[in-house]
DNA sequence: GTCCAGGCATGCA
DNA sequence: TGCATGCATGGA
């Protein structure tokens, strides 16, 4: 990867493995939309940005050079080498045509808070659904951070809302999920930081003692919002992939069985059922 | 109208 | 430990 500052962006050569369609809408993360320029906009950790790649294949992203360091490096996982853990995990030839077919998914390391609310909200939820609640309780109870994007809304201000407050973001049932999981937040009963420093297991288990999270939830937390790869959520798609692998997950996805899981998802939601 | 979606809590055996 | 059931909502 080589970085250079141009006036107002930043741009990267030499990234592989990142197509932007795939990893910011593969229903990891539910804050990316697609603008007119074929652009994608979206926000994390507190920070808006807009990016694209050009005809050449580089990256444009309109940031500065500390928010790239900050926050984007990490949060595209920048420094992980995806080339080679993708010919490892092509040992199998169910992933291997998947990648070959959908190449440049990457899992995109997103704040534990905001990835643990957002996979409560999406049990029993579609991916379209799922994005239209996160973007209403991001509008209303966010902080304007750059003209019509806000920040995901923080515990201690969704700890300020009812249950119905919730339910009227479109929540359903998990409304009453998302107001314990402020409130437990924020007087500190669930503390997502010592979660974050805690092994896979200890980690997990913390994470199912919250109420509204179970192990498929727990599962796309560890994976998506506290970094650990090996994790391998299994939703009602994923059943049905699992049906090819009647021995088990193969030797080859050892530690990245997440990344595995991503491809796979994917191809199952496009030619499965 | 029915079925489904990145499921979970609850009750019961 | 495992299985059945109810649960909000909106699109197909």
């Amino acid at each position: 990867m080589i970085m250079t500052e141009d006036k107002n962006s930043i741009i990267l050569k030499d990234i592989k493995c990142l197509n932007l369609a795939l990893t910011l809408d593969c229903g990891q993360a539910f804050r990316w939309e697609k603008q007119k320029d074929g652009s994608w906009s979206g926000a994390a950790y507190g920070k808006f940005l807009n990016i694209r790649q050009n005809d050449a294949g580089d990256f444009i992203l309109k940031t500065t050079a500390a928010d790239f360091e900050k926050v984007w490096k990490h949060y595209f996982d920048l420094n992980r080498d995806y080339e080679n853990i993708c010919s490892k995990l092509k040992e199998d030839s169910l992933v291997s045509s998947t990648i070959d077919a959908y190449y440049g998914i990457r899992i995109l390391n997103q704040d534990p808070w905001e990835a643990l609310v957002s996979f409560v909200i999406s049990q029993q939820n579609n991916i379209k659904r799922i994005k239209g609640i996160i973007k209403k309780l991001c509008c209303t109870y966010g902080k304007e951070i750059c003209d019509g994007w806000y920040s995901f809304p923080d515990a201690e201000t969704l700890s300020r809302l009812s249950v119905s407050d919730f339910e009227a973001l479109g929540t359903g049932y998990r409304g009453k999920y998302l107001k314990k999981l402020a409130d437990d937040t924020v007087s500190g009963k669930i503390n997502l930081y010592e979660i974050k420093n805690m092994p896979l297991e200890q980690a997990r288990t913390a994470l199912l003692d919250i109420y509204g999270v179970g192990i498929k939830v727990a599962n796309c937390a560890l994976l998506f919002g506290f970094r650990f790869t090996e994790c391998f959520p299994v939703d009602v798609w994923m059943k049905r992939v699992l049906d090819f692998y009647p021995d088990g997950l193969p030797e080859c996805f050892k530690g990245y069985e997440g990344i595995a899981q991503q491809y796979l998802f994917h191809w199952a939601r496009n030619n499965l059922k």
